[in-house]
DNA sequence: TGCTTACGTAAGGCGCAACTTAAATACGAA
DNA sequence: TTCGTATTTAAGTTGCGCCTTACGTAAGCA
């Protein structure tokens, strides 16, 4: 999940994300996007987001097909819900600090 | 935007968000929650989230209580989900494409 | 005034991430 | 096979982020 939040954190790569959130796109296209980066860099980029499973690769002869995966999307989203204010938080923040106050009186 | 979401791409921030979602807390009692790290290194992660707006401050005589900002929180999550997949995105792609197609005609 | 506590800030080290160019791979066509 | 296109991968550079140590600042107290 970090690997994702760590993916996102770029804009180029919440760009491209955008660019094939709709519609499946080639390389080529997507890099002919970016004015001011080279290909590599942008298959580079493909590279991160494929590693995050945030988008998927079809291969059509000479061409890869990028597409996003909407439901990874989804899974990050509801992570980012559920994280700070869901009911698993609240139980660790509970422990941790009895955690803490037993550190400090022992400390 | 960016800045936010580059804050929340840290596990230690995240962790620091945590801490601070449902109670006020003062900067040493932050530090003294990492063992593997300086407390100038947390005052440091303080500020990134602070120049996000993602904590509030505020000053009690020597100390510096922090709390999350949930709502810029709530903005920020309400961002992640209309940007890949709210109207604005659906006009942009629309037009980039019609972009594309003009290029592709005359180049 | 001095001392202590609680912070932030400055300066520098170090690793990683993003980029470039150049080379390798995969595929279709001649 | 040879060539051309599409794309990844390798190698190297550079800038930025996270860290530490050292210093500065603000507040309370003797």
């Amino acid at each position: 999940m970090d690997v994702a939040l760590k993916a996102i954190a770029d804009p180029r790569r919440r760009e491209i994300l955008r660019l094939v959130w709709s519609k499946e796109l080639p390389a080529s296209d997507i890099a002919s996007h970016f004015h001011d980066v080279t290909r590599s860099a942008v298959s580079q980029h493909l590279g991160v987001l494929r590693n995050a499973n945030l988008v998927c690769e079809r291969r059509d002869a000479n061409r890869r097909l990028y597409r996003a995966n909407v439901e990874e999307m989804a899974n990050l989203r509801t992570f980012l819900d559920q994280y700070w204010s869901g009911r698993l938080n609240r139980l660790k923040s509970a422990a941790e600090a009895a955690q803490r106050d037993k550190d400090a009186r022992n400390g």
